[in-house]
DNA sequence: GATCGATTCTGGAAGATTTTGACAATTTTC
DNA sequence: GAAAATTGTCAAAATCTTCCAGAATCGATC
């Protein structure tokens, strides 16, 4: 806004002055273009956007940087779907109890074998759970109903991916409903990953009905089923009932767990495992 | 900007500077003609991307030490195995005749209308029509055996999305097999987007069975099958065959289609649409 | 609110590095 | 044995890296 150098009326060519744009939004013009084209080069973004080479290149570096892209002699590839899912930069740093989900998630991870089937459910806790399996590149057989698993998992060669299939609900990454239900009860798993939104006394439940009914049919599907949840959902219970902790083998948490709930836990004839979280500088105590 | 670009006046055509693309791009270029042709010679690639033998050979030891290919002489082979690990340069073939593809896109989202049950197949051709459909949050239903393309119209809340479901490709985005194709029987769409590998004479092919398995029951699932096509496509036949030409309704691509197959499509019972495109004057025909 | 210093951003230049096309000598294919 | 392809080398051109000096933004102080 500040009048500087408004360059006449904006000719044709562009005279050596610095451009009015803020930084960010050069960089999502970069981006924007990549996605579009795949590839772009160096002389050709400076003059698209109308900088010169050398910011291009910071730009690029800058990017890079984040994971946003690949760069090239001469230009800049978009990064593979693969790795940019990796970033917890993008929209996972907003996400909650991250370090108590990645605790459980890696816990999780560890405990799975080579050549396991495993289905994992929707949800934060079991997406971290499917990211270490990438990183690990450990040999799964995966069936997932969420697209943000399949994403992550599709790139990896050694994982054999089958999705279920349904219908998405509006605004969630995740399929219910027909015809993932009925396929599932075909599938004989090793282990289900579950997620749940809430485990009051020995009830699971969720808030609605479509993502109930799936979860019990992932539960019907497997011989062992891990519940992973973070210790805030031992709270007042959702809508629909899933089913009882007498239906599934394990439950796992994070060391946050209130101790009374802990306790109910350990009296009912469930494997229950609470994994230690390193928290960097919340409250302690 | 170059002042070799300028002193064309020796031949008609082929000026003997430097070619304005950057490497990744010619590399991708090599793979998706390898990808289409199955073999390639030296000299042909050099006609065909307009650049020196030397730069091509050099390029080709640099894809097979990449594993992406395998080196013959007088050529290069398409290594089969290639597809298993994700490589940037691999990643980037399948963006490319990304002018056409875009064209087309929007030619057959304008055609759309609101309140129509759409299936996309998978392929970067559909892909843009996801987009474009996003873009204008078009109220649909939409099926798709895509993740990239479901994870596109997750976003929009006026779209109903279902995913079939099935395996993944290793490498792919794209699902196939059960239970997606038994379902896709059990649905009746107005439109079907079709992506196709080649359309050789009056047949449709790809390159794999399960592909063109799945692409079938989305055919017979619509009453209305739409092929989209960049006009590179009209070439030699892939592994399987979809389809005849009379099994659809109606082809969309570009205004580079080669005359004569053209011609011949023109005598078949099939709505043909040649949506003109607007080349940047970068690279001939 | 205004001013001053610090930090960051931008464009450009010089030298190092990479890429590219051409050519000669050698190898491979038929 | 001839034609085509490959390898190695070299000079030109483009790109990359590293620096520098203005300019703008930010933060703090008044």
């Amino acid at each position: 806004m500040n009048s500087r150098e408004s360059q006449g009326d904006n000719g044709e060519e562009a005279p050596r002055g610095r451009v009015e744009m803020i930084p960010a939004k050069r960089r999502a013009l970069i981006l924007e273009r990549l996605r579009r084209e795949g590839a772009a080069g160096i002389q050709e973004l400076a003059d698209a956007i109308n900088a010169s080479p050398s910011t291009i290149r910071r730009d690029l570096e800058h990017l890079v940087k984040q994971g946003a892209l690949e760069r090239t002699h001469g230009g800049a590839l978009l990064q593979s779907t693969a790795r940019a899912t990796f970033e917890p930069d993008i929209a996972l740093a907003a996400q909650l109890r991250r370090e108590e989900k990645n605790a459980i998630a890696a816990a999780v991870a560890e405990a799975l074998r080579p050549g396991q089937s495993v289905i994992f459910d929707a949800g934060t806790t079991v997406l971290a759970v499917a990211r270490a399996v990438a990183n690990r590149r450990l040999p799964l057989t995966a069936v997932t109903n969420s697209l943000a698993i399949a994403q992550v998992l599709a790139d990896v060669p050694e994982v054999h991916l089958i999705v279920p299939g349904g219908t998405v609900r509006p605004g969630s990454t995740t399929l219910v409903g027909r015809p993932g239900e009925d396929f599932l009860r075909s599938l004989h798993a090793d282990i289900a990953l579950i997620g749940t939104h809430a485990i009051t006394g020995r009830t699971l439940t969720e808030t609605s009905l479509d993502v109930a009914a799936m979860k019990q049919a992932m539960i019907a599907a497997a011989r062992h089923v891990m519940v992973l949840v973070d210790s805030s959902k031992f709270t007042a219970p959702s809508f629909c009932t899933i089913c009882d902790v007498a239906d599934i083998q394990e439950i796992v948490t994070d060391d946050g767990i209130d101790p009374l709930a802990l306790e109910e836990l350990r009296r009912l004839k469930v494997v229950l495992r609470v994994v230690p979280v390193l928290r960097q500088d919340r409250h302690r105590g």
